[in-house]
DNA sequence: GTTGAGCGTT
């Protein structure tokens, strides 16, 4: 099992690779991606985390939400459900 | 070569 993480407002520069390396430092980061246009291939400015970890997770929302990167203030919240 | 609310493609 794994906890899936919202992560909104990020800088269009923002990649996967950089949401990643924010949450890395926080637990084991499963899977991070950015969600992009898929006809565009362009950052739709949000994207999403999961971690390994459900306590990791938290701790890294906690201290995530909020925070800055790439000069945005991100915002960090557990993930709704996929298929809705 | 732009932009700004949002819960995603497989």
């Amino acid at each position: 099992m794994s906890t899936n993480i919202y992560v909104g407002n990020l800088a269009f520069s923002t990649d996967s690779a950089g949401l990643k390396a924010a949450f890395a430092p926080f637990g084991d980061v499963k899977d991070a991606q950015v969600i992009a246009d898929r006809d565009t291939g362009r950052s739709r400015g949000f994207g999403f985390v999961e971690m390994t970890s459900d306590e990791e997770a938290r701790k890294a929302i906690a201290e995530l939400d909020g925070s800055t990167i790439d000069g945005r203030q991100i915002k960090v919240n557990i993930a709704k459900e996929r298929s809705r």
